[in-house]
DNA sequence: GAAAAAGTGGTACGAATGTCCCACTCTAGT
DNA sequence: ACTAGAGTGGGACATTCGTACCACTTTTTC
C-alpha cells in the first residue's frame, strides 16, 4: 500500500530533471552490482554513488527489489551489447577469448549471481530468460546457423558452463580446455544425426 | 585474535557432548542452506534450528564464513552421494531424470548460489572445485569412460548448464530438450576427432 | 496567480545481523 | 578433592539495513 506521502512507487517521473536523477540512480545501481554483486546493492550505497540523498532511492523505486530488477535488466542488455560487439569484431573466436581482466571477471560473477537468484524471484526470472535467449540468438547468428539449431544450443550450454566454471574455480587450464572442446564440438555437427524432437 | 574469553575458534571440541552439539549446528546450517539459500544462514537461525543458544554458534565456529564453508562442503558431499546413488540405481539415464520436486529444486538452487559465491571466496572455491571434480568422475564412471575424457567433459558442461537453466528459468521444454541434446552428443563421440591438447 | 501536484531531503524508526562479554556450571587431569 | 580449562547461555553492543515520515521548494495545471 502506497503511503499518502511522497513516493513515485517506481513509475516514470514527469519532470526532466527527475528523469535524469532516476537514470543516475539506476546507473549507480548497475555499477554497484558489477563491482560488488548482489550484496552491494543497498539504498545508501546507490544514493552515495549517485550523489543524491537517500530518500531519492525510495522515491523513484518502490522497493529494493524493483531497483534490483531494473539494474539486472540493464546489466543484461549491456552484456548482450558487449557480446554482439565482440562477435562482430572478432567473429566466433571471440567466444573463446578469455576476458581475464579482474573487472570483467567480477562483473560476470555478479551477472551469474543474479541469474541464480532469479530462480527465486519471478521478476528476475523474466530477465534471466532474456539473457539466455539473447546469447543464444547472437551465437546462432555468429555461427551462421538458424536459431534453435541443436548444435548452437549445445555449444551455448557447454560454453556457459565452462565459462562459469572458469570464473568461479579459476583453474589455469580453463580457457584452453574450453577452446579445444568447443572446437571438436563445432567440427562434428552437420552429420546425419538428428537431434531436436 | 581470539579473545581471552570463551571461543573455540572453529577447532574441534574435546568433550563428547560438545562434539554432538557442534554437529547439530552444522546439520542445522545445512538444512537452512538447502531451504533458504545463502541469505538464510544466520547465527540466530542456526541456533534456533539446532535448539541451542545463540552463543553456541560463535563458540564452535569462528565466524559466519567458517560456518558457511563447512556447511557448503557438507552439502556438496551429500549431493555427490545422492548423484552416485542415483547413477548406481538407474544408470546414466539418471542424469536426465528431472528432479522436479520443489525441495530438490530449492536445494539445487542453493548449491548453485554458493557455487557462484565461491568465485569471491577462496575457502569456498576449494569446495567448488571438489564439486566439479566429483561430478565429473561420477559421470565418467557411469558412462564407462576414463576420467578426463573430452566427451565426458563436454557432456558434463552441457548438462550442468542445461540443468541450471532449467532450475532458474523453469521452462516447460527444459528436460526434454536436454535429453535430446545429450543423446545426440553421446552418440557422436568416438570418431577420430581428437580434442584435448 | 493560485491551487494542486511533483519533487526534494534531512531524519527517524524498527528490525536484523555478526560478534562480544562475562558470570556460571561442568568435566578432566592431577 | 581440587583446580584449570572446556563448555554454556543470557544478554548487550554497534552497525547496517529497508523504509516511512514530513516539512519544504519547485513545477505544472487550470
Amino acid at each position: 500500500m502506497t503511503s499518502r506521502f511522497t513516493s513515485r512507487d517506481g513509475a516514470a517521473p514527469r519532470q526532466a530533471r527527475a528523469v535524469e536523477r532516476r537514470a543516475r540512480l539506476l546507473q549507480a545501481a548497475v555499477e554497484l552490482l558489477t563491482e560488488g554483486g548482489f550484496a552491494a546493492l543497498t539504498h545508501r550505497a546507490v544514493a552515495a554513488r549517485a550523489r543524491l540523498p537517500l530518500a531519492a532511492t525510495t522515491y523513484y523505486f518502490a522497493s529494493r527489489d524493483q531497483l534490483l530488477t531494473e539494474a539486472f535488466a540493464e546489466l543484461v542488455e549491456r552484456d548482450l551489447a558487449d557480446l554482439q560487439a565482440r562477435l562482430a569484431r572478432h567473429g566466433p573466436t571471440a567466444l573463446l577469448a578469455t576476458r581475464d581482466r579482474t573487472c570483467d571477471r567480477i562483473r560476470q560473477l555478479g551477472l551469474w549471481e543474479l541469474y541464480v537468484h532469479a530462480g527465486r524471484d519471478p521478476a528476475l526470472q523474466r530477465v534471466a530468460r532474456r539473457w539466455t535467449d539473447g546469447c543464444l540468438s547472437l551465437l546462432a547468428a555468429a555461427l551462421g546457423r538458424p536459431t534453435g539449431d541443436p548444435t548452437v544450443r549445445l555449444a551455448y550450454a557447454a560454453l556457459s558452463a565452462l565459462w562459469l566454471e572458469h570464473l568461479v574455480e579459476q583453474r589455469h587450464d580453463g580457457p584452453a580446455e574450453a577452446a579445444a572442446l568447443l572446437h571438436t564440438l563445432l567440427e562434428i555437427p552437420s552429420n546425419p544425426h538428428q537431434a531436436a524432437p
